[in-house]
DNA sequence: AGAAATATGAAGCCGTCC
DNA sequence: GGACGGCTTCATATTTCT
């Protein structure tokens, strides 16, 4: 850690750069694995990956899926044998390792004399053909460059050739293979795509998005400007491709768009992984800011996904029109946790926490497997809260249990265990013996140190409050992952609604040094948890406490800019308590009396933008 | 007095079926 | 496409206990 970075680096962020517009390859397999915990059985996935095995043609099924998704039957067959049937998740980064490996310098040429690589190349050409009819004189163009295959593709498609050849000037050619070869062959092929491409158009390439727009913008536009391919024409936005392409038939599963606009109304994207979580092979797509969401600063907002219809949409409004980024963290971690984050960070070369922590109950919580009925299918909690299940619950639970001592016990029993299993979280803590989580077993699910809100004068009930109301830390870091490169020196932040730190021990975890921390929080316990890991934590910079977001006016930011040198970013969490589903008194909606204080943040965001701005 | 325990539904999404 | 049922949800009000 150095804090010899000055504060003109914050300032040296080139925002007018769309870095986004890069393509980005996937994450790296390494990174995408999921980590066994030391003494358990390696064997145990989750049960979503699992579910095939075992049958008597599990082997031949899963080569065909693995075939299927682009990969080399060789490879997969070696992958297989190495790593047994029963572990896909370790099949696939095999799978992808090779891949990798093969992605060398050396061995670019696609020519080469590897027999596998020559295997992959005919798999792509298959899918080709099956995705995209080349017609009549298919073998005619066998022949040509790529780069003039492309543009006789294109030409099919309707584009003229001038178009074609520009474009592929400007935005690399394998995207134009990417796009033009059909929609539901880029979902299937995703993977193998980006890692083919990448090796034999080894060209800077740019987005597939920019490619499209580039295109639809031009045809748009023509008649109306026809020096539009100059330099110095405005950037096409998002829009207009969405509106076409997105249009096509939904693919469940790799539709990457953040939100399904319905008219005024947001809805939520189902499987809900954003821009795209570690665990999950998909490429970084495209998205473009609009320029009022620029920064500086970067700014972060977070609030429950599940909110009263419209709420997501004023909170978009608000904050400059950009899309609600909705990822659930049981993709982080072991517990559902369905959360919308506003933001205008960079969305590429994300990378996660390590050690990745553990995603299923039974890798995050080994004592309770002893204990687990085969009936109780669960492999993720639900959303972890603020309140626990009672003791008279899980007697009555007991109780049910122990009526039927022989065998299972019936399906009704089993339906009425598992339902207040589901609503409380329940883990199996004995024979017929159900409990809440415990305080750390919370805390280590939501990626915090142990003992991070043990002590100093907290109850127990206050534990389970700050902890139910807090960020998922790995879900959180993987966003902010992005800061590290931006400012090497480390970061000043302005925290609103800081709870118990989430954010602050994101950025510690991810290696980020905390210059300031101006912390707004009006919990006095949670204060005294973020004062105490601050100072537990041996951090050299600058912690300030506020109580109340109310108590930031103008002058106060003005000041406090003034004195810290500006802020790198603003991350807050304003309450959901009005807005959140368990809420049967007051669910008010973002008017209610906690939850309109997302207004606030938009108010200090704003003027910090403002007074950042001026300077 | 403070902490702990307990009881208290509805909104809204999603998949399935017809 | 609409009816229906299954499922999930950063909580609050009140009572009881220490």
């Amino acid at each position: 850690m150095n804090g010899n970075a000055s504060g003109e680096e914050s300032c040296n962020i080139d925002w007018d750069t769309e870095d986004e517009l890069e393509i980005q390859s996937i994450p790296l397999p390494s990174s995408c694995s999921r980590s066994t915990n030391p003494g358990e059985q390696a064997t145990v996935g989750d049960g979503e990956a699992n579910s095939n095995t075992g049958s008597g043609t599990s082997q031949s099924k899963l080569i065909r899926h693995f075939v299927g998704m682009g990969f080399p039957e060789k490879l997969v067959a070696q992958a297989i044998e190495e790593n047994g049937e029963g572990n896909s998740e370790s099949i696939l980064e095999t799978l992808l390792t090779y891949s990798v490996l093969e992605n060398s310098p050396q061995q670019q040429k696609p020519s080469d004399s590897d027999h596998s690589s020559s295997d992959y190349y005919e798999n792509f050409d298959d899918d080709l053909s099956d995705s995209y009819s080349w017609s009549e004189d298919e073998e005619s163009t066998d022949s040509l460059p790529i780069k003039d295959k492309t543009v006789l593709a294109l030409a099919k498609m309707g584009y003229t050739t001038d178009e074609a050849s520009i474009a592929m000037e400007r935005c690399g050619v394998y995207l134009i293979l990417y796009f033009s070869f059909g929609y539901w062959f880029i979902l299937k092929t995703i993977i193998v795509m980006v890692i083919f491409a990448t090796r034999i158009f080894p060209c800077p390439g740019s987005s597939i998005a920019e490619l499209t727009d580039f295109i639809c913008a031009a045809q748009l536009a023509k008649a109306a400007d026809p020096f539009l391919l100059d330099e110095e024409k405005p950037k096409p936005k998002r829009k207009f491709f969405e509106n076409e392409l997105w249009k096509r038939k939904r693919h469940r599963g790799c539709d990457r768009r953040m939100t399904f606009e319905d008219g005024e109304t947001i809805r939520l994207p189902n499987p809900m992984i954003g821009y795209g979580v570690p665990t999950e092979l998909c490429p970084t797509p495209y998205r473009s800011l609009p320029e009022a969401a620029m920064g500086p600063p970067y700014f972060y907002y977070e609030n429950v996904a599940l909110a009263p219809k419209g709420v997501w949409d004023t909170i978009k409004r608000f904050l400059y029109d950009v899309e609600p980024e909705f990822v659930d963290s049981k993709y982080f971690c072991a517990a559902a946790r369905k959360r919308g984050y506003v933001h205008n960070l960079p969305i590429n070369n994300r990378f996660p926490l390590l050690p990745l922590p553990p995603r299923t109950i039974h890798e995050a919580l080994p004592l309770s497997r002893r204990w687990w009925p085969s009936w109780d299918t669960r492999t993720k909690l639900n959303c972890l809260q603020t309140c626990i299940g009672s003791a008279k619950l899980t007697e009555r639970i007991r109780k049910a249990l122990e009526d039927h001592q022989e065998g299972e016990p019936p399906l009704h029993v089993q339906k009425y265990v598992l339902d207040e299993c589901r609503k409380w979280n329940l883990v199996w803590v004995g024979r017929n013996k159900l409990a809440p989580l415990e305080c750390d077993e919370v805390e280590m699910l939501l990626g915090f140190p142990k003992n991070h809100t043990r002590g100093g004068g907290i109850s127990r009930t206050d534990r389970y409050k700050s902890l139910g109301n807090s960020f998922q830390v790995d879900t959180v870091a993987y966003h902010l992952s992005v800061l590290r490169d931006l400012f090497p020196g480390g970061v000043k932040l302005l925290s609103l609604f800081s709870g118990i730190g989430g954010a602050e021990v994101a950025l510690h975890r991810l290696g980020i040094p905390l210059k300031t921390v101006v912390s707004v929080e009006k919990s006095e316990v949670n204060r005294n948890i973020v004062r105490s890991w601050w100072e537990q934590t041996n951090q050299k910079g600058n912690l300030i406490d506020f109580n109340d977001v109310q108590e930031l006016d103008g002058d106060r930011l003005e000041q406090l800019i003034h004195s810290v040198g500006g802020f790198d970013i603003v991350i807050g969490g304003s309450p959901c308590n009005n807005l959140a589903g368990s809420n049967r008194h007051h669910r008010d909606g973002l008017e209610g009396k906690e939850s309109s204080l997302f207004y606030d943040y938009f108010r200090i965001l704003d003027l910090v933008k403002c007074i950042m701005a001026k300077r």
